[in-house]
DNA sequence: CTTCCTGCAAAGAGTTTGCATTTGT
DNA sequence: ACAAATGCAAACTCTTTGCAGGAAG
């Protein structure tokens, strides 16, 4: 849950047999330099590597996202957008999402509690835990206001 | 939150320019009636009609339960499966989830807490909450003891 | 009789996968 | 050297959408 650096990630692969790549180095980086509360698509992620310059393809960017949220490095958003986002798992960080479902405008909020919560309720069933998030889904204040049409 | 009458339904549904129609009662039915803690995806949805003799199209599936989660009638859940799951949202029932990451086992939890958290969070926002879920990722006891692939 | 809804088929988006090649260890 | 990872392109799944006909209010 905290910092990786080059060699506690390799070691963290290699107790399962894998291996520490470039591109997986690069993709931990960028995660561990993202300021605070930013979270990144596959799509975002490919763009931004684009931008300095590292060609890393879209296939090896979605099994490293999926590899590191399995492994408890990353946390998966699934927000309003139909597709996951990806940030670094840090309780520093730890917030959670209130999410307006008709227009998916998305609060981030933190609370002390839902850790506990969570931290609990796995360690009762024999789970080791890696993330927890409370999404809350509503209305927002503007969205109350007018009526929708069905999309 | 509560029961739905056909008659509460279709007040809803006018409040907003909306109409009941045929389908939609069927399918709100078919939740109000699901086992407590059973969930269904769309297609779950579409053959489960279709086995009792309903024909309704996958569109008017998906449209009628998108429709219903903005209502705060259903609840979305994102589970491990890379599809959506939905549920009757009745406070009554209300519970969360624990997943295994690797291998998609997941258990239901209830926590009273939770739903204070979300009442309070969103009140504070000026937000109308319809749902709140608390996910948790974690290892299940037996992935906890194996080697995994990549996949 | 107007507006909304349905069903169909086609399109779309995000993600995964097979395979040949490359690269850690 | 051997197994694992990458990159490419193609495939796949879930979901959305345009449109014509049908139904609710």
């Amino acid at each position: 849950m905290s910092f990786y650096t080059e060699d506690s990630l390799k070691a963290e692969l290699h107790e399962r047999g894998w291996r520490l790549t470039p591109q997986r180095e690069i993709i931990l980086d960028i995660f561990q330099n993202l300021a605070a509360g930013k979270h990144l698509s596959a799509e975002d992620l490919y763009e931004l590597l684009k931008s300095e310059g590292h060609d890393i393809s879209l296939s090896t960017i979605y099994r490293t996202v999926k590899l590191m949220a399995r492994m408890g490095i990353l946390r998966e958003l699934e927000l309003a957008e139909d597709h996951k986002h990806y940030e670094i798992n840090q309780p520093y960080h730890h917030h959670h999402h209130l999410i307006c479902v008709r227009c998916n405008q998305t609060i981030e909020f933190k609370n002390e509690s839902v850790l506990k919560i969570g931290d609990k309720t796995s360690k009762k069933e024999g789970y080791h835990l890696l993330d927890c998030q409370l999404t809350i889904h509503a209305v927002c204040p503007s969205c109350q206001r007018s009526i929708l049409p069905v999309s």
